[in-house]
DNA sequence: CGTCCTCGAGTTCC
DNA sequence: CTCGAGGACG
């Protein structure tokens, strides 16, 4: 629990930090940081002033709509369709069930009693909001939210946009004023960023800072030339008689569309509870990329209007309705600690250790400093505020520093000069930084991981906890004990079943015998990976049937001949040649052939020369067969897979949901072939 | 010696 | 997935 004091510095850092990148995207038409990672500062604010309500101040950012309107621009104010003052506000942000269960709650405890009217629940389209007065059913004025009260008139801007109707059809009022934002497709952005590319101009961020740049430029041709599309979302108005006329939000919706303005009507729900408001927005996620443009979440609103009316403002944004955001893409959060680990080369690579955040539907807690190099580029100390994203939505990594945000008792962060595990001095290695002890208990550990996992000896059920508790236990020293392991040893322990053990140790049992490739990849040398361990096995394959066979196969080779094999140089000459020549690792390989390990015969030999000469790489995944066992029909096939595009790729084989080698072909003109016609290359 | 291709290694979360 | 660096090649 955070204490008032560090609260009100927190706050003042927060306010100060977003006031001045909302300055720049608003004002300066700029992008300092994304809106996901401006998001999580507000939301970060907002959370302290609730917990702290009197340390509210009127210039909070959250107290406050829009920015200051342009010069440029004619300043008008906004009225609703019966002539009355009506403030253009925006919305709250909730971003979980929590968030939303805490607003129907703070809602219902405003108005005295239960509701259950129902929930209207609209896409949040990322884009510029945007109000339309009409009089006598022609378009009258049209201007920007601005500050809220004062917006700017955009009117021939928004003439341009053949989406809103100039003149009203149907059974409209005399008056009416419709709110609802302009968005760009997702295509039509593409489109225009290809067009600037072209012109050698400087490509846009997202949709969302397009349509806003179209919408305020002076010059209403450039407006035209960009497709904007409008959706309107609400009817302003108070009165009796607009309440007889609308009674529901809904109804709103469905007399925009009787009048010919377009709305997300179709797509919308009423929901009778928020259970099916979770539900919608679960559904909606995952349609989310199909849209045509770009949303960031759902808007929930009570359907009664009268009731929406009662609930009235809180802050700036109106009780009554909720901006249910998507889980950000990035966020902001607090970098709390930097652990460093020793990998199984000895490599000490810092990890960040972060007050949790959720990032694209998962918490993060940590992620990968990869090095020395990389924390003294970002700039970062341990205790400040960053942006995390996630590398291909997946991995979490820090993007940013927020400097602005330090408050002095950041800690400057050193590489240990000692192994954390060991205490062996450390020693650098071009940008790593490695334990200089061979066998560092984090090395040996590491090692262990390796040599069970699935490219090696791929002995399913024997994961790195399993493995820890064998080396806690002193069931195992090494890897070679693992095949010397009686049932009764490991049902003996506990929290270990008689069965659980049996299937352990005949699933040992069975991976006895391997291939040579294979073998050779799980000693984990140093820079011997499957590839490369796929070379050297061709080299020597027909000779080596045991772990002793292979010590004497390689010893038969000196550096020189080892460089003659394709693709190694002298440093993975070295390292082979060293390692060979180790006493320890001669024990080692002694070891396993008494255990009982033997080396198959490799069938890696083409059965047809089909495919010769031919390069594959697949990306995505495939319906009938595994990526594992295409490149194995590939191979047999004479032809040759790889892990990276480039152009001497001929195929790159797309399954579902490609990753960035899609693109990657595309760029460089490489021929691009789905599943089925892999299938028919392969086949015959 | 420089430039391109690749491979290896490290990493997170469910 | 990304970065760094080893290796091939001109």
């Amino acid at each position: 629990m955070i204490d008032k004091k560090s609260a009100r510095e927190r706050i003042e850092h927060l306010k100060k930090v977003i006031n001045k990148y909302r300055y720049e995207r608003l004002v300066l038409d700029k992008e300092g940081i994304s809106p996901d990672a401006e998001d999580a500062l507000k939301k970060e604010l907002f959370d302290l002033e609730l917990k702290f309500p009197e340390l509210v101040t009127p210039d909070s950012p959250t107290q406050r709509v829009g920015g200051k309107p342009l010069k440029e621009f004619k300043k008008v104010r906004h009225f609703d369709s019966e002539g009355k003052e009506a403030r253009m506000i925006s919305l709250n942000d909730a971003f979980s069930e929590k968030d939303m269960e805490d607003w129907l709650e703070r809602l219902e405890n405003y108005l005295g009693r239960k509701y259950d009217k129902g929930l209207y629940c609209d896409l949040k389209m990322d884009g510029l909001a945007i109000q339309l007065d009409y009089e006598d059913g022609l378009l009258k004025q049209a201007e920007t939210r601005g500050d809220g009260l004062w917006g700017e008139d955009v009117t021939q801007n928004i003439r341009t946009i053949e989406a809103i109707p100039l003149k009203l059809v149907g059974d409209f009022p005399k008056k009416l004023v419709v709110r609802g934002e302009t968005v760009l497709t997702k295509k039509e952005f593409d489109r225009i960023n290809r067009e600037q590319n072209k012109k050698g101009e400087k490509i846009f961020a997202n949709p969302r800072n397009v349509a806003a740049g179209s919408i305020r430029q002076l010059d209403p041709a450039v407006t035209a030339k960009r497709r904007l599309g409008f959706y309107a979302y609400g009817i302003v108005g108070s009165t009796e008689g607009y309440f007889k006329k609308y009674p529901t939000h809904r109804d709103e919706y469905e007399a925009l569309e009787s009048y010919g303005i377009k709305t997300n009507l179709a797509k919308g729900i009423v929901a009778a509870s928020l259970q099916e408001v979770f539900k919608f927005h679960k559904d909606v996620l995952a349609k989310r990329d199909g849209l045509e443009f770009e949303i960031d979440g759902i808007v929930v609103s009570v359907n009664d209007n009268r009731v929406r009316e009662t609930g009235g403002i809180i802050g700036k944004a109106p009780r009554a309705a909720i901006a249910y955001k998507f889980s950000p893409r990035e966020a902001t959060t607090i970098v709390e600690e930097i652990k460093v680990q020793v990998g199984r080369t000895g490599a000490l690579t810092p990890v960040a250790v972060m007050r949790p955040v959720n990032v694209g539907g998962v918490t993060i807690t940590h992620a990968s400093l990869h090095n020395a190099d990389e924390i003294e580029r970002l700039g970062l100390k341990i205790g400040d505020t960053v942006i995390v994203s996630r590398a291909g939505d997946v991995i979490p990594q820090i993007t940013k520093v927020l400097k602005e945000m330090r408050g002095g008792k950041e800690r400057e962060f050193k590489m240990p000069s000692r192994c954390p595990v060991d205490g062996s001095k450390v020693v650098r290695d071009g940008v790593a930084y490695r334990c200089s002890s061979k066998i560092c208990g984090a090395r040996h550990r590491e090692s262990l991981y390796h040599f069970v996992s699935r490219g090696a000896f791929n002995i399913e059920g024997l994961g790195p906890k399993i493995i820890d508790r064998f080396l806690e236990e002193g069931l195992i020293v090494d890897a070679a004990d693992i095949f010397s392991l009686q049932k009764g040893d490991v049902a003996a322990l506990p929290r270990f079943g008689e069965k659980s053990a049996e299937n352990i140790v005949n699933e040992i049992n069975e991976r006895k015998k391997i291939t040579l490739a294979r073998f050779i990849y799980s000693l984990g040398i140093l820079h011997i990976g499957e590839e490369t361990a796929n070379l050297l096995a061709q080299e020597i394959s027909g000779k080596v049937s045991s772990p002793k066979d292979l010590l004497r196969a390689i010893r038969g080779f000196n550096l020189e001949k080892l460089q003659e094999i394709q693709d190694i140089g002298p440093k993975v000459a070295e390292s082979i040649f060293g390692w060979f020549r180790e006493k320890r690792n001669e024990k080692f390989l002694e070891k396993l052939d008494e255990a009982g390990v033997v080396i198959l015969r490799d069938k890696m030999q083409a059965t047809s020369d089909k495919l010769a000469g031919k390069t594959f790489v697949l990306t995505g995944t495939l319906e009938s067969l595994s990526r594992e066992a295409a490149k194995e029909k590939i191979r047999e096939l004479g032809g040759t897979t790889s892990e990276s595009v480039s152009k001497n790729t001929d195929y790159l084989v797309a399954g579902s949901e490609p990753g960035s080698k899609y693109e990657k072909a595309e760029k460089l003109g490489v021929k691009i072939i789905g599943e089925a016609e892999l299938l028919r290359l392969i086949k015959q």
